[in-house]
DNA sequence: TTTTTCCTGCAAGTTATTTGCAACTCGCAT
DNA sequence: ATGCGAGTTGCAAATAACTTGCAGGAAAAA
């Protein structure tokens, strides 16, 4: 535990209840809103103010610990940087994210930058279309 | 010039100027955020109203002529369903929208299909990263 | 413990987009 | 041609999603 602590000091950071919290509810959302973050923390700390988990998401991005995405609609979504092993499908009927190991993407990422020199940041990457689930349904 | 006017009255829609110029706007502009599509409008129709031309992008987009994307930032950009043939290559640098043909991602696009059962919608696919430009600055 | 500096809560301010509504005008039917 | 009715527009107010200024409060260093 101490060790965990010592992740956001090692940062430059301070150990705000409210820093370590906004930290936790990313990594156990997986991908959410701000505003789903700030529900997920007032679960347990209900007075958190919705732009201190704005300010909290823009600095953990800043020292690397989270990363944002937009997956299609308004919102920016975050998710902890350990997370950062798949893609995201995007359904844009259900709206549901699927994942799939970024090595599927690799071939495209590669004739991309061969081709055009453009460097596509995977963890920025958002898939959209339409899932399996959907597409069945239709 | 008659047959340009049916174009929006096939479609069960009225031919008012305030649509006509916003759809010759989204084609003109290749792809432009509403603010944009306003901009262009007004430089011959100064008086347009902004929610006019929100309104007439939803509008074409029902009826299929345009098309919205979302390019990472905040708002939706637009362009006419007739140049749906690229990719868009959105670097998170400087901001720059490059195209690529769509069949760069033909073989990822399968293997999404393949695998997952996700069907990836070209129209909507924006690929983040940074581009050869903003590359070589750094 | 004292000080310095960073953080937080609160309220007001932006920015982007939507909506209610009355006036207008496009196109069909005289 | 002319009039009527529904689709449209402009305007202003309303939302929604964030951001920012500021003063008090709390970490971490001294």
């Amino acid at each position: 535990m101490a060790d965990k602590n010592h992740e956001l000091r090692d940062k430059g950071l301070r150990l705000t209840p409210q820093r370590q919290l906004v930290l936790e509810a990313v990594r156990a959302l997986g991908h959410a809103t701000p505003e789903e973050v700030a529900e997920k923390v007032r679960a347990t700390h209900p007075g958190i103010n919705l732009s201190t988990v704005y300010r909290n998401l823009e600095t953990l991005e800043n020292v690397g610990l989270v990363q944002h995405t937009h997956l299609g609609h308004g919102g920016a979504t975050y998710h902890a940087a350990e997370e950062l092993t798949h893609l995201h499908l995007v359904c844009g009927k259900c709206g549901s994210v699927g994942d799939a190991p970024i090595e599927t993407a690799a071939p495209f990422v590669n004739t991309l930058i061969d081709e055009y020199g453009f460097k596509t940041d995977v963890t920025h990457f958002a898939i959209y279309g339409t899932c399996a689930n959907c597409t069945a349904k239709s």
